[in-house]
DNA sequence: TGCAGTGTTGCTTC
DNA sequence: CGAAGCAACACTGC
């Protein structure tokens, strides 16, 4: 679910709803995150939210007691602020989205911030803000795609430099090339710039390139713009879908008519991710 | 019914 | 070193 456009949404939204929140209370009963956090519970207890922020897909939330809580979302992880009292969202919590909460910060004005994680491939942990830097150096994430700094002689030197005789759909995937598209995106992205997914990253022509710059920025742009996308269960800090799911060209539409050409949308898999593209439109 | 497929990352292997 | 394969987990849909 969570790629940059949908953990973009979700920082937006916390900045709104939990900036100057005082924690009150701590649970959790996953025993991954638990380990992970082990003795650092009064880390969080009496603190007040300062920031959030994006990093790859990454969410970091800024305590006020120099402590940085980092989350990643992975497959299905969502984060959620709601009421405590469970009344004022009954319906809601029967959706999946709300179910399989396995980490909670309680607030003092009685909402709480859930992390729910189905797969339970998410993480959650706590580092002083002065190791955030080595935390993300370590990772060796490639460059944020929509800063301004990104510029088509960045991309050619980190994408093109890199990756040889990659596929170029891999190498979109490839955090340590770029930080933050994921499966969704990238055949959305390729789909746009009309280049196949399987084509050699080390044969793509100028133009091509260019395009692929271009469509980088655009459809993460949008993604951002419409929200995320819901194809499967994303939700918004609120609950509230995505409305990318709408734009879709390629993604899962395997079979379904090109919305340009009406060819057959095919799907192969390239470095084991199902891949979907028109084999009209994507040379 | 059963098994392939699912948005991610990081560890192991070659 | 880079790159490919697979595991972590639980559910859906063919």
């Amino acid at each position: 679910m969570p790629e940059l456009p949908e953990v973009e949404t979700i920082v937006r939204g916390l900045r709104k709803k939990i900036i100057g929140k005082k924690i009150v209370g701590f649970w959790c009963d996953h025993r991954k995150i638990r380990q992970k956090l082990k003795g650092k519970k009064q880390k969080f207890l009496n603190t007040k939210i300062v920031a959030a922020k994006r990093r790859a897909k990454y969410i970091v939330i800024e305590l006020d007691n120099n402590s940085a809580i980092v989350i990643h979302l992975r497959m299905t992880g969502h984060l959620l602020y709601r009421p405590l009292d469970k009344k004022k969202y009954d319906k809601a919590l029967k959706d999946p989205y709300n179910q399989y909460v396995h980490f909670k910060l309680k607030f003092s004005n009685k909402y709480e911030l859930a992390f729910s994680d189905l797969r339970k491939f998410g993480t959650v942990e706590i580092i002083s803000k002065n190791q955030l830097k080595d935390f993300f150096e370590a990772k060796k994430l490639g460059p944020e795609p929509l800063k301004k700094s990104f510029s088509y002689e960045v991309f050619k030197k980190t994408v093109v430099a890199h990756c040889n005789a990659r596929q170029i759909k891999q190498v979109l995937l490839d955090q340590t090339v770029l930080a933050g598209i994921g499966n969704i995106y990238a055949d959305e992205i390729l789909f746009d710039a009309k280049i196949k997914p399987t084509r050699k990253t080390h044969r793509l022509k100028e133009a091509e390139l260019k395009k692929l710059y271009t469509s980088i920025k655009k459809i993460l742009t949008k993604g951002i713009k419409y929200r995320g996308t819901s194809t499967s269960d994303f939700r918004d800090v609120t609950g509230e879908k995505g409305r990318f799911q709408d734009l879709i060209r390629v993604y899962r539409l395997t079979g379904e008519p090109c919305k340009k050409c009406k060819t057959k949308i095919k799907r192969i898999v390239v470095g084991q991710r199902g891949t979907h593209y028109c084999s009209k439109c994507q040379k």
